[in-house]
DNA sequence: CATGAATGAGACTTCATTCAT
DNA sequence: AATGAATGAAGTCTCATTCAT
């Protein structure tokens, strides 16, 4: 009986799954095409081909789909330099610190407009626990790589490298720059000039 | 949104200014306080003590208020920059930096909030004639400070610096920071350090 | 207004159809008893029994619906006409004009404001497509009416006849006459003068 | 004393006249261009180049200025059928009715949106003893006209008469027909067909 | 579960009119 | 008298959300 139970359910969850799926891609591309304020429920089901009930079946209100774009990029983020921090082998701090912002760059010269939009975003999110947690988790990332450089490392000087690499990166985004490499070269110089050799 | 900004009346009588004056202050109120999306004009009209007549009277619709804003905002960063250019007798480069530094970081701490939500009102900005004569402004000072130091200054370079400033400022302003001598030095040590003694 | 008419979904299910009829009474009925200046859309939901949000889900604005009360009208005066003319069987052009003016002052005469409201709104529309077509298929149905005269029918006699029979009928109309038969009389012997045996 | 008083008065009774006609012509001018739906009290008092406060020192509210307008063509009306009249010195019917139909479409041909809005205004006024007045007067003069013919001239054939007439200038008018000589011809034909011989 | 019709609070905007200067 | 700034009722329209089918 539990087992008719769970085949019946499984193929569900894998609509309900596709469901989310488009309606959170929905949203992205209304966000990227139009921009924030245009953002609707109505308009994200239509766009993502499903009824506004269905909406509201998986996401309580509009904010909640906002969230879960942020919260989406947030883990692609946190994978994306784990991954850079993995494939670097050596304790070499310039090599680690180059991959982590290929690894970060990469997110953002993909879907520019979104990545812009969702850092908005999430400067007027009030620091909830989920925030906070994302913070602690992506500043401890940065600082093992900066620690790997010898000295020791203050919160004020994580901050103030995610705050150059992110004025820099959102500068390029909307200069539409494409030369990722060259992009990559400048942050680097401008991180080890303010951390001084 | 078929009616360009601008057509309607400029304010001739000293009441009339006074009005436009609550007008743009109450919106910056609101925006501070309950953030952009709780922007809306009878609230602008309420808090500003004026009927909502009035507010369209002298704003065609809601986005040219915001526009007004941005606006006053840029004249206040030239103006701001140019006294600090004026002030600095020397033709020491760092003193120059650091004096319009200063003046930028004033700026945003005075409020810190509306600095921050018309900075991302204006990432979103369509590139008119306006927003381009601004960016060309600033960066002509910029580019004026900068070639104190000697070297040729490139267009990527200014917007660089100009894009590490903006960052490690507006994190300042997220953190609530509020030593300003502080933060202008790890600016400096940033900018000189991307651009390499 | 930038919204192209009709970009609207249509009504789907019956409760849907039966709140765009709903509607459109309503906004007949506003007409009538209180005349084209006093028609807005908060009256035509109320007086429809509706929400003002049902209406904006089938009309994309206020001139729609009155395009709509146009649209009915003139397929109604055309189906009237094409009854009138099936249902005489001879050939004979005193007895078709006759049935075909019969079933025009019909409509006239059962509502007599709503019709001269119609009327006036349509003088003032733009010639879009749809006002050309419905022109091109009436004055269709009249050439052949008076045609069976045997004369040659020009576009500017057919014009003509249509601007007596409209004038009489509308005069009729505000000096609420209600013997149908003597109207009709009157205009039959205006017609014929004018086409002169 | 009275001397004074009356020097002093006269300058200003000029001037309010031309504020008067100003505010006229202006209204005349955005009926003609924007529609009905588009006269405002605002807009008139700037197309005429005057204030809004002077626009209700001259007129209680904004339907006056309409009325104000439905008069002075009235007059018009009258005064150029009258001159029709008196120019015809032979009895002849034809000649007659010829020279009032010339008087009339030449007023519509002039300005014949204004023409149009102005009847459909006042095809909705309420029956007040001026329109009753207008009426009366206008319809004893073309009843004066018809008597010429010789017959007894009803009151229904009066309105009969002026129903077939306005309706075909009416219909010329919206065909920006420019033809009178011809137009008048038609219409000729029209109404002694009515007649009858 | 999905659908989509319906809701209505509330946002945007206009415009007739008043009144202080 | 003339001016034009100010008013606010009322109209247009949107969109987050609910709920009957």
């Amino acid at each position: 009986m539990t087992e008719a139970i769970n085949t019946r359910k499984k193929p569900r969850q894998i609509r309900a799954q596709a469901t989310v799926a488009a309606i959170l891609e929905a949203s992205a591309h209304i966000l990227v095409d139009d921009g924030h304020d245009a953002l609707n429920t109505n308009k994200i089901a239509e766009r993502a081909g499903v009824s506004i009930g269905s909406l509201y079946q998986y996401f309580p209100n509009k904010e909640a789909v906002m969230t879960e774009l942020i919260r989406q990029k947030r883990s692609r983020m946190l994978t994306a330099v784990d991954m850079a921090l993995d494939d670097t082998r050596s304790d070499v701090f310039d090599t680690a610190l180059d991959a982590v912002l290929a690894s970060i760059i990469q997110l953002h010269l993909n879907w520019p407009r979104l990545a812009l939009a969702l850092d908005q975003a999430e400067a007027f999110l009030p620091l909830d626990d989920e925030t906070i947690q994302f913070k602690v988790a992506l500043n401890g990332k940065i600082k093992e790589v900066l620690g790997r450089q010898g000295s020791k490392v203050s919160e004020q000087t994580i901050q103030d490298v995610v705050a150059i690499a992110k004025g820099m990166i959102e500068q390029a985004s909307l200069a539409r720059e494409t030369d990722e490499v060259d992009l990559r070269r400048r942050i680097m110089r401008a991180v080890i000039g303010y951390l001084g050799r």
